[in-house]
RNA sequence: GGGCGAUUAGCUCAGUCGGUUAGAGCGCGUCGCUGAUAACGACGAGGUCGGUGGUUCGAAUCCACCAUCGCCCA
């Protein structure tokens, strides 16, 4: 059956043939049909991290979009199906800023003055805002998800799961209330998330720094002989802070178990001469506190003699609920004291930011300020009965020089000054946070550390290094999650709370109907409704706790709460959608989702997927996958950044709009600029220019080429059927078809390990160099050539299968102009061919077409070519000018037979006559002689600066005739004798005399120059022919025209007339050639500066 | 302040186990080639491989320290 094509432009507009498909696919549901369609290898989960939909998207949303969508569409092509669920992120803290500053609040209070219920209302409707904009990039980007059938983190069905989830985790005691140290905010009144503090953490902020004296038990010390029975002054601890506010809070004093400490004599305060008070701090610390002169050394202590001493406090303050004084103001030792600032002992308080230490060493939890940030009236100078307290309710950080006076007057402050440190500050209002344990829920995460670790280790991550490095130290270092925060739109904690403290977890609706006693089928399960839901159990009455929980935790909960989840009571059909998709095959998410996204899907998985011990009981997903993370493969993305380098970002305001790109370059250049400029973990900048260049290089390139076989095949109609078996194709098409399917085997090798950028580079490579500057170029007149025939036919279904191949291979990555081609190559010579590319199947290579040996010999070839021009370019005779020789000299015996049977190529490739061949060690040439280091290296030593001058001093041509007979060389190094293989030296031939010659590593090619009359007259031909086929080109013909030609020449241009005619009839289509007429246009030139007119006319 | 990663030509990036003259594409200049290609080829200019030390016969590559940038954490 003669081949048809739709009629094809030299150049396209992208960007309309784009959207022209994004209405095809839209028409002919193709995304629901590739998902829907026959899948014989089963199922590929993937996951999509769901975006938040305020605000604009950018072009680094593009970036993950991109690769989101090629694994999927590259598995589908497969034969998996690859159902992919989209989803939106609604809930959070940035939601409420947002409806907080539209409202102008700057306090909670204020929300909860507005209404919950109003102010939640509004956070739901801004969630959506920019809906259409994401949607129509998504699209626009060829971005394959399903949002029709999204996932919404606020629907109540999704809400449910989650509390689901928590259910599961409390009735395994893996969801708990406890103290934490927290950043709180006291301005605000909330609890900052870590990534929250992060966003103010300053550097160089201005802090007192302080070194109060605690006055030291003298009596304890006399008795353990630290000091003299006889002393009479006072002894102090002197330690040192940044935060004066929290020493009524303090409740004891660490030093490093493994320091000597001193006990010196100096003055009352810093700079005093005298030696009237004795003070403890680390040895290594006492010269830089008290300066070189500034003491007397009266002892020196380990510090485990000092362990247990008591000290007077310097403030009373408020004393947690059960807290036992009796245990407080002491010394403690623990390693994480350092002797690197202050003093070597650290003031100790549980209360703010001590937490973890005073719980190991059994210190009370003493409160200096409130969660407002106010000092509590409670602060007080011990015994002080009825002295002043200005500090009471105060602002913490306006109550530090107030104490710190005081503590100045009483004589308990020993030196106070300022100091540059790092200090977060909360980011919405700029009011400094305060370090602080607070009652929180926690998901105890740490009893489960080591799971953790052991599903990280089965994730294949990209790059491999954030499995190890980044997230598996951060699962080291694991510490419970903290669920609880106190805000307003987010998904609710379902605990409900008696007054005597007792708490019941709700897993879902029907549960709290029961409680409740009544239907709850309309109930919004968010803020403030849930709140309003009280019962009465067992003699009490029960209230929610106020919290909403992590937005993280919602996002990692989609592996469930997507299907609306909940464990074995779910509808079959979810439960089944469920079991389906866990865990999933592949997700992809830029690096700063490390501790978000990855780090909640991977936690949740792995403690709902325990398999259990003795005393745990397996976790309610274990029956589908035990001890698994949630995903198995990941691609971590690294930022976009602007053109200087910097992230972008809204509040920078350097964020490029994708647009910018979509409309000009379109979605496929974008998408292979992402793919192939740089590994994905890799911050790459991002300039409109570079994609720019991407479309020139590549997609007009394979543009160029997809024309130019449309062209020639509808001139021609060839039966691309009918052609010979790939085997007996000639040589050219059967190196093409070995590089097409050595491509396919790379390509799909590359996608199969999650590699994009190396495999969109292989394919690059082969479309620019290898299918359209080498093929097509050198094979072009295969088609121009009349008639029909089997070397015709091959050509075409050559070029047919390699664009065909290539237009497969592209789906995934530029699934656009793969469609194009595939449209136009494939559906019209095969009605029975799926309707779309994206519905077609994967290639598969075939072994027996990849002829190793063939692709290392045109490598040969080319750069022996490449040598050729470069000798070209030296001589100075241009190539239409044929020479009579050409001497090659290549690197072995193998590579040698090869390019002997291309020499045909080579000889047309370089305009030569004639090829001689010099054997690879002949005595023609002569050789510089290097050392083959990787093989000789290790074995020479320090001998090689010797050797190489040794080579350098000795005639190439004895150690190449060694080599040729195969024969060791005996050289004697430093009274060493050393017995080198021929393989030990590299052979570089040397350009022969009189011949223009270029070699590179081992090659060599040299020209003759000579040139004869007959020479000459080819070369004029040649001349001619460009000359004749530019005035076609000028006259406006087209290439299939034939002409009437008439050339009127100088004397010296007649024998390339004469000689040469046929082949320029040949060669410009031209049905007679005549020395002097009339013609329809007419144009004089010269040739080697004689003279010439052209003149032609179309033939009828 | 800590952890991780990066730093190679004007730009974007390769560079394998330490080994031979550190490469590619884009951009620039010269020349060549051209009836598919706003393309292609050759040559040239352009590099203290972020810096300083060290190990080694030999370091872009390994080690130490430092600088800058990014991410995460504090």
């Amino acid at each position: 059956m003669p081949a048809r094509f739709k009629e094809v432009g030299p150049s396209v507009n992208f960007v309309e043939l784009e959207e022209s498909i994004v209405r095809f696919w839209r028409e002919r549901d193709v995304f629901r049909r590739s998902v829907e369609k026959e899948a014989p290898r089963g199922r590929f989960v993937f996951y999509e991290g769901p975006p938040t939909a305020n605000g604009k998207p950018g072009v680094h949303h593009v970036s993950s979009r991109a690769y989101k969508d090629i694994f999927p569409r590259f598995r589908t092509m497969q034969g998996f199906e690859v159902p992919r669920k989209g989803g939106w992120d609604t809930h959070g803290l940035p939601v409420e800023i947002a409806i907080e500053k539209r409202l102008g609040f700057e306090s909670k209070a204020q929300i909860e003055e507005y209404g919950i219920a109003k102010f939640n209302e509004l956070c739901r409707e801004y969630v959506f805002e920019n809906i259409n904009d994401w949607n129509r990039m998504t699209e626009r980007v060829g971005y394959w998800v399903d949002l029709d059938d999204a996932y919404v983190t606020f629907n109540r069905s999704y809400m449910e799961s989650c509390w689901w989830v928590m259910k599961e985790l409390w009735d395994r005691g893996l969801l708990a209330e406890d103290y934490k140290t927290t950043w709180h905010s006291p301005s605000s009144n909330t609890t900052l998330a870590s990534h929250e503090v992060a966003l103010d953490y300053r550097d160089n902020v201005k802090d007192p720094s302080v070194f109060p004296k605690f006055l030291a038990d003298s009596a304890g010390l006399k008795e353990r002989g630290i000091v003299e029975q006889s002393e009479t002054r006072p002894v102090h601890f002197l330690a040192w802070t940044t935060t004066p506010w929290t020493l009524p809070a303090n409740s004891g004093l660490a030093l490093n178990p493994d320091a000597d400490y001193v006990l010196v004599a100096a003055g009352r305060e810093h700079g005093s001469e005298d030696r009237n008070e004795l003070y403890v701090v680390a040895a290594a610390l006492a010269e830089k506190v008290f300066g070189e002169d500034g003491f007397t050394t009266v002892a020196t202590v380990p510090a485990a003699r000092l362990e247990g001493v008591r000290y007077a406090p310097l403030f009373e303050g408020r004393a947690d609920e059960g807290a036992d004084l009796g245990k407080a103001w002491r010394v403690v030792l623990d390693d994480f004291v350092t002797l690197d600032d202050g003093t070597g002992i650290v003031h100790t308080a549980p209360a703010y930011g001590d937490l973890d230490q005073g719980r190991k060493h059994g210190l009370p939890t003493i409160f200096s300020v409130g969660l407002d940030g106010l000092v509590f009236p409670d602060v007080a100078v011990p015994g002080g009965e009825g002295a002043e307290r200005p500090w009471t309710g105060l602002w913490f950080k306006d109550a530090d020089n107030l104490l710190t006076a005081n503590l100045h007057e009483r004589g308990l402050m020993f030196r106070s000054g300022t100091i540059l440190h790092s200090y977060p500050f909360n980011w919405r209002d700029g009011k400094p946070l305060m370090n602080v344990a607070k009652k929180s829920w926690y998901i105890k995460t740490t009893l489960l550390k080591d799971k953790l670790l052991e599903a990280n280790a089965d994730i294949n991550w990209h790059p491999e290094s954030i499995g190890t490095g980044r997230f598996g130290r951060w699962l080291e270092n694991n510490v419970d999650w903290a669920l609880s925060r106190e805000r307003f739109w987010g998904t609710t904690m379902p605990i409900w709370e008696s007054p005597s403290g007792k708490r019941i977890c709700v897993g879902s609706v029907a549960e709290l109907e029961e409680y409740v006693g009544r239907d709850l089928s309309d109930l919004d399960l968010h803020r403030p409704y849930v709140d309003e839901i009280t019962f009465g159990h067992e003699g009490e009455t029960y209230r929610r706790v106020p919290f909403v929980v992590d937005v993280w935790f919602e996002s990692g909960a989609m592996p469930y709460a997507q299907w609306g989840y909940q464990g074995e009571r779910s509808p079959e059909p979810v439960k089944k959608a469920f079991e389906e998709s866990f865990p999933a095959d592949y997700i992809s998410e830029a690096i700063d989702q490390t501790r978000g996204w990855f780090y909640s899907l991977h936690a949740l998985a792995t403690l709902l997927s325990d398999s259990g011990d003795g005393e745990r009981e397996p976790g309610p997903v274990a029956h589908v996958a035990a001890d698994t993370s949630a995903f198995k493969n990941v691609i971590v993305l690294g930022h976009i950044l602007d053109e200087k380098g910097e992230k972008m970002s809204k509040s920078k305001g350097n964020v490029v709009d994708p647009w910018e790109v979509l409309d000009r370059q379109g979605a496929d250049a974008l998408r292979w600029y992402i793919y192939s400029s740089s590994p994905p973990e890799t911050s790459k900048r991002f300039g409109v220019n570079l994609v720019e260049e991407t479309q020139r290089d590549f997609f007009n390139t394979l543009w160029s080429t997809y024309y130019f076989f449309v062209l020639y095949a509808n001139l021609d109609q060839p039966d691309l059927q009918a052609a010979p078996a790939a085997a007996d194709r000639p040589q050219a098409d059967r190196w093409l078809l070995a590089r097409v399917h050595d491509l396919i085997r790379s390509v799909t090798y590359s996608l199969e390990n999650y590699d994009a950028t190396s495999s969109s580079r292989a394919i690059r490579d082969f479309v620019v160099d290898d299918l359209s500057n080498w093929y097509v170029r050198r094979n072009r007149r295969r088609f121009w050539k009349g008639g029909q025939g089997d070397d015709k036919a091959s050509a075409y279904a050559t070029l047919h299968e390699a664009l065909v191949t290539v237009a497969k291979l592209i789906a995934p990555y530029a699934p656009f102009v793969s469609e194009e081609l595939y449209s136009n190559l494939v559906l019209n010579l095969d009605e029975g061919a799926p309707e779309s590319v994206h519905l077609a199947a994967w290639p598969e290579y075939r072994e027996e077409l990849i002829d190793d040996g063939l692709l290392h010999s045109v490598k040969v070839l080319q750069r022996v070519v490449e040598l050729g021009r470069s000798a070209r370019a030296e001589s100075g005779v241009k190539t239409r000018q044929p020479l009579p020789e050409l001497l090659v000299r290549v690197r072995s015996d193998a590579e040698l037979a090869g390019i002997k049977a291309l020499e045909d190529e080579l000889r047309d490739e370089l305009n030569i006559k004639k090829v001689t061949y010099l054997d690879v060690t002949a005595d023609f040439v002569d050789y510089t002689v290097r050392p083959n280091l990787p093989l000789v290296g290790k074995r020479v030593g320090r001998h090689i600066p010797e050797l190489r001058k040794w080579l350098a001093q000795t005639d190439g041509r004895d150690i190449a005739r060694n080599i040729r007979e195969g024969t060791d060389t005996v050289i004697t190094l430093g009274g060493e004798e050393f017995a080198f293989e021929p393989e030990a030296f590299l052979l570089d031939a040397v350009s022969p005399e009189g011949y223009s010659a270029a070699e590179n590593a081992g090659y060599l090619a040299a020209l003759d120059t000579r040139l004869t009359p007959e020479l000459i007259s080819e070369g004029h031909a040649r001349d001619i022919i460009r000359l004749i086929q530019n005035a076609r080109k000028n006259a406006g013909l087209e290439v299939s025209d034939r002409i009437r030609l008439v050339l009127e020449v100088a004397p010296e241009l007649e024998p390339a007339v004469r000689d040469f005619g046929d082949v320029i009839k040949g060669e410009v289509l031209a049905t007679s050639l005549e020395a002097s007429g009339e013609g329809s246009f007419e144009e004089s030139q010269e040739v080697d500066g004689h003279a010439l007119t052209i003149r032609l006319s179309k033939t009828a």
